[in-house]
DNA sequence: TTCTAATAGGATAATTTTGTCCGATTTAAA
DNA sequence: TTTAAATCGGACAAAATTATCCTATTAGAA
């Protein structure tokens, strides 16, 4: 569904907010060991959501990531999905035509539209804040 | 979504079903021609596919690639699917998780199911047939 | 000021996916 | 029986994705 690349996007982020929530910046180190994700993969990835202003780094001692209440209140995953993996998802036929055309569509087109409608509604409205809400009490988990 | 392979698969199944409805087997040539994909890759996912028992090859002179109504009007989607790029569309976790865990779930699972589910029964309940139903009176495409 | 802990970024490597090539095999037709 | 048209299957190649390594840069703290 999304690549590897955005499957560490979107626990990164999400593990960062639950920290910012706390006031707690966190380093790389943290963020890789906590979300089970290889390290260096993760610093290309959190460099792009740092450029994409989906998240705040800190160069420097006690430097690390953060992401601010209000913006992770509006911060919906379709952003972040957007940044890493385009709009592919949304935009990208069934049966892999060069683009979704109602006007010239696939035979899947009329079943499969729904479908992702359906997924691109989800990562539009939901928020990262949501996405932290059952990590505390150990209700979701961003690693297994 | 799916793998460019299972694309490739879904397009030549479908091509190959609406020619036989006519009585005529195809040739590989023809059908990446036809549904616009390289002809030697298509030739891999053929035999995966035939090996699969989902099409019928004949080798040699006048041979190619046929598939009975009733097998077409029996297979669904989700068999060629399943043949081609396993079962990773209905068992894995959307952030990338070993596997897809109701009991450890993570924080996007309860809405993803729902998504995955709905994909699920679409592939589940559609015939290869189906496929068809629109490519003759050019309401839907193989290629663009 | 100097040291140390941290991210930034470029180069490179490994792996997977996608794609090609070619000879072997099969079968119908001349 | 020979020939030609077709799939089969193994080896190989290219491209994309995933992942690592190393140096530069930054900034807090001693
Ligand atoms: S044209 Fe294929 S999904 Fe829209
Ligand atoms: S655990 Fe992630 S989708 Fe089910």
């Amino acid at each position: 569904m999304f690549s590897k690349a955005c499957e560490y996007g979107l626990r990164a982020a999400t593990y960062i907010a639950l920290q910012s929530l706390d006031g707690r910046r966190v380093s790389l180190k943290e963020i890789a060991d906590k979300i089970d994700s290889p390290i260096a993969f993760t610093a290309k990835i959190l460099q792009l959501l740092s450029k994409n202003n989906i998240v705040e780094s800190v160069k420097g001692a006690h430097g690390g990531f953060e992401i601010t209440r209000t913006k992770m209140d509006k911060l919906k995953l379709s952003e972040i999905v957007n940044a890493i993996d385009g709009d592919s998802i949304y935009a990208g036929c069934g049966l892999g035509l060069k683009e979704c055309n109602a006007n010239k569509p696939c035979p899947v087109h009329s079943k499969f539209v729904d479908i992702r409608n359906d997924l691109r509604e989800m990562l539009e409205n939901t928020s990262l804040y949501e996405m932290t809400a059952g990590l505390e009490v150990g209700l979701t988990f961003l690693k297994r």
